[in-house]
DNA sequence: TAGATTGTTAATCGATTAACAATC
DNA sequence: TAGATTGTTAATCGATTAACAATC
C-alpha cells in the first residue's frame, strides 16, 4: 500500500473470489467482453457496486466498451495473489485433510500442495493426490528445505495451537484453519478461520424464515 | 414474522453461529453469566454490537446482571433452529461427502444424518459413520419413507443441478451446496452455497497486504 | 460523430458505535 | 440503596446506490 490508495474494505475483498468465479465461467464460454450491467444481472448485484469494487484497484474497464473478460479475470487473480505460486502444507490427514488434498480447485487457483503431515503411524507414508503423508515430527526439517507459504490446519482442536505455532516459527505466512478454535497471530501472519458448520446453521435459520 | 419485528439483517444472522460457539465454550468452562462487555473483549467486537444483535430477537439479558450463559446459548440455538431435529442427507460420497459425514460438529449442532447417496457402485453399500451409502436411484423412494429436511450436496458440478431438483421435488426445504455451481431456488427452499476455496483466496490476499 | 459505458462524485441507506435512561 | 449493566435511542460512520460527466 503506498499511502494514497484507500484501504479496501473487507467486504469488497470477500466479493473478489465470486467475481473471479463468474469471470472464469464467462471465459470458458468464450465471452470476450462484458459490461458492468450485464455482469450485475448474472451475479444479482448492482452494476454500481461492481464498478465501485473494481475501482478500488484501479480501472480495468474502458468507457463505451465494458470490461475485457480475460484481462479482468487475470487482474483479479493478481490482486488475490493467485499467480504467486504459493505453496501449502496440510496438517492433519483425516477425512477433511484428505478431502482438501484431493480438492482440485485449490490447485486450479494456483496453490501447490507440497506436503501433508500427521502423527498417526497408520497414515504416515500413504500417498494422497501424489503427496506423501509425512511424520509430524519431521515438519521443521521439511520446512527448512522447502519454502512453504501457507499451512492448512485440518486437525483436532486440542492439537491445533501447537501445530500453528510450529508452522509460524518455521516461516509460514498464512494459516487456513479448519479447526474449531479461532486462531490469531500478529499482523505478519495472515489467518483465515473456516467453520464448516456455520453455513449449516445459517441455512437452518433461513429455513425457519421461509416457513412463515 | 409477525410484521412489527424488523427484519434481521443478514450480517447479524451470520454472526449468530460465532456467538453460539463462544457461549458454548463459556458453558464448558462452567461460566454462569457474562456481561456484553466481557464477551466483547473475548470476541473482539464492541459490547454495543452484541447488545444490538441480541435485541433483534428480544432482550435475553437483565440489567445490572448481564446474560445467563446457558439461557443465551439455548436461545441462540432456538433462533438458529438447532433444536428442530432437522434431518440431512448427503449426496455424493466422495472425499468431501465422507469428511462431512464424519464431521461430528453437524451432529452436535442437532442435525441428524439419515442417508448418503452416490451413483458409484464401488461405494454403494459401504457404511460411513453408521450410515449406509445408498444408490442414488433409490433417492425418491427413500424420501417417501423418511422425512428429510436438508440436502447436502457434495458432488461434481455437472450432476448438482439434477440432484438439487430431485431433492426439492421430494420435499427438502434446505440445500447446503458445496459444488462449484451457485444454486438458487424460489423462496420456499433455502440455499446456502459454500465455496471451500474462497477463504484460501482471501487468505492469499491478506498475505499480500501484510507483506507491505 | 453518436452511442455506450466507464470512473467517480454525490446522495442515500444501513450498520455500527456511543450515550444514557431504565431497572435489576 | 448503590452499583452494574442492559435495552434502546441518537449520532456517527461506512457501504451501497444513483447520477452524470468523461471518454472510448
Amino acid at each position: 500500500m503506498n499511502g494514497n490508495e484507500k484501504k479496501v474494505p473487507a467486504v469488497v475483498v470477500k466479493r473478489l473470489p465470486r467475481y473471479y468465479r463468474y469471470l472464469g465461467e464467462l471465459l470458458k464460454q468464450d465471452i470476450k467482453r462484458i459490461s458492468s450491467n450485464a455482469l450485475s444481472q448474472k451475479m444479482n448485484v448492482t452494476a454500481s457496486q461492481i464498478r465501485q469494487d473494481f475501482n478500488y484497484f484501479g480501472g480495468f474497464g474502458q468507457q463505451g466498451y465494458g470490461y475485457n473478460v480475460e484481462h479482468l479475470y487475470n487482474e483479479i487473480g493478481d490482486i488475490l495473489g493467485l499467480h504467486d505460486g504459493d505453496t501449502t502444507v496440510i496438517i492433519g490427514a483425516g477425512n477433511l485433510g484428505r478431502a482438501i488434498a484431493n480438492h482440485n480447485t485449490f490447485e486450479k487457483r494456483g496453490f501447490k500442495l507440497v506436503g501433508i503431515f500427521d502423527v498417526d503411524k497408520n497414515v504416515i507414508g500413504k500417498v494422497i493426490n501424489g503427496v506423501e503423508v509425512m511424520d509430524m515430527s519431521h515438519l521443521e526439517k521439511f520446512m527448512e528445505n522447502n519454502r512453504v507459504d501457507i499451512g492448512i490446519l485440518t486437525l483436532p482442536k486440542k492439537a491445533v495451537n501447537e501445530a500453528a505455532e510450529r508452522l509460524v516459527k518455521s516461516g509460514v505466512r498464512g494459516l487456513l484453519n479448519f479447526s474449531y478454535t479461532e486462531l490469531s497471530f500478529d499482523k505478519n501472519v495472515a489467518v483465515e478461520n473456516v467453520h464448516l458448520s456455520d453455513p449449516l446453521m445459517t441455512l437452518s435459520y433461513k429455513m425457519k424464515q421461509s416457513e412463515e
